[in-house]
DNA sequence: GTCTATACTTCGATAGAC
DNA sequence: GTCTATCGAAGTATAGAC
């Protein structure tokens, strides 16, 4: 059978659908993510929903590609920041693309093509922030056999994830201490970020 | 009106719907399990689960509560091993607990009633896993002021929650070098745990 | 290239039979 | 206390009009 048209890549009402759906997904999740939800939240039919997209699955990872390649330029940035690491924890902390991480991780355990295209951008992500964490904790003179870079990347990427994701839900036992532990080492490395760290919490 | 009459707590077509509710969450996420499916998993009919749950919500909460509960148990358990470090970091490593983690995680985001049961029984897991990171560095003879045991464990938790939840994406880069560090510090606090060290990845 | 009318599937939930 | 018959709402997707 003849496949099914799918409206032009460069149309408004398309970028307008893409932007709905994530908002949509941050707000109300996944499983609220419906071709009649997103049209609403972009004033369209819901029937254009499938006319530019091939499945509901399809819109998601356009949303996901979307964000990523925001994101993969946002690292470019930092990367030339006078203080990149700080910036690389305050961008982990953002609660918005903290709770994009989740929908799609719970996505990515049950769709093959939404997890693959995640743990694409997942190794892109880990090798631009290398290059930030490794010329950082160079510039202050780490040797790199007492604290290897990407060790170092790993844990901060895990702690500002999961802090992030606990203060969501509202648990914060301890967070308090760790947060304060980070910001001494980033005092240390990056005297300069002290003074604009965000808040713990 | 009239409230809805519900089955009784102890029915066994009861506990037949939460685990097949279980089983559906891990493998297909939380969208998946509708009232039909689990029933269909657990060979009862449909409406079977409006009868024994209030509503979907209800449910997922029951599911919730009943692997939290095994859970807190096994950390009792866990406080009187020979290893509770590596023991903790092995638990924290179970891909089925870090799929419900994920699901439950995405579904409190969005709705209160599961957000406030998560919150509840997270920081009892936490003061339950205080204990276990504080008498570990007691018996090795660690010192509070340089280490402290809330910060090792909140990095713990949250080194052993995204290295699961990256590896179940196919998300490897920089695994195997934390894996071998972690098991490093496990070596030098529990020396009896290294031989039964997890293979990482 | 853009959008609408419509098909038909599956959902949560309740009222009522046993 | 347990289970079934059934409803109305909401879902994805396609075929066809403009």
């Amino acid at each position: 059978m003849a496949e099914r048209r799918i409206g032009a890549a460069s149309s408004a009402s398309r970028a307008k659908l893409v932007r709905a759906a994530e908002a949509l997904l941050i707000s109300e999740g996944y499983a609220a993510v419906t071709s009649r939800k997103v049209a609403a939240a972009a004033d369209l039919k819901p029937q254009l929903v499938h006319y530019y997209f091939r499945s509901m699955d399809d819109l998601y990872i356009e949303v996901f590609r979307w964000r990523a390649e925001q994101a993969l330029e946002h690292l470019d940035e930092v990367l030339s920041s006078p203080t990149p690491l700080t910036d690389l924890w305050r961008f982990s902390n953002d609660p918005n693309w903290i709770a994009l991480s989740v929908e799609f991780t719970a996505l990515a355990n049950h769709r093959k093509n939404i997890r693959s295209e995640i743990a694409r951008y997942a190794e892109l992500f880990r090798e631009r922030q290398m290059e930030v964490m490794a010329s950082a904790l160079d510039r202050v003179g780490f040797d790199r056999d007492e604290i290897s870079p990407m060790i170092a990347l790993v844990l901060m990427n895990a702690l500002s994830r999961i802090l992030a994701m606990e203060a969501g839900l509202g648990v914060e036992s301890g967070h308090a201490e760790t947060q304060e532990w980070v910001a001494g080492w980033l005092r240390k490395i990056e005297p300069g970020g002290a003074e604009q760290r965000v808040e713990p919490g």
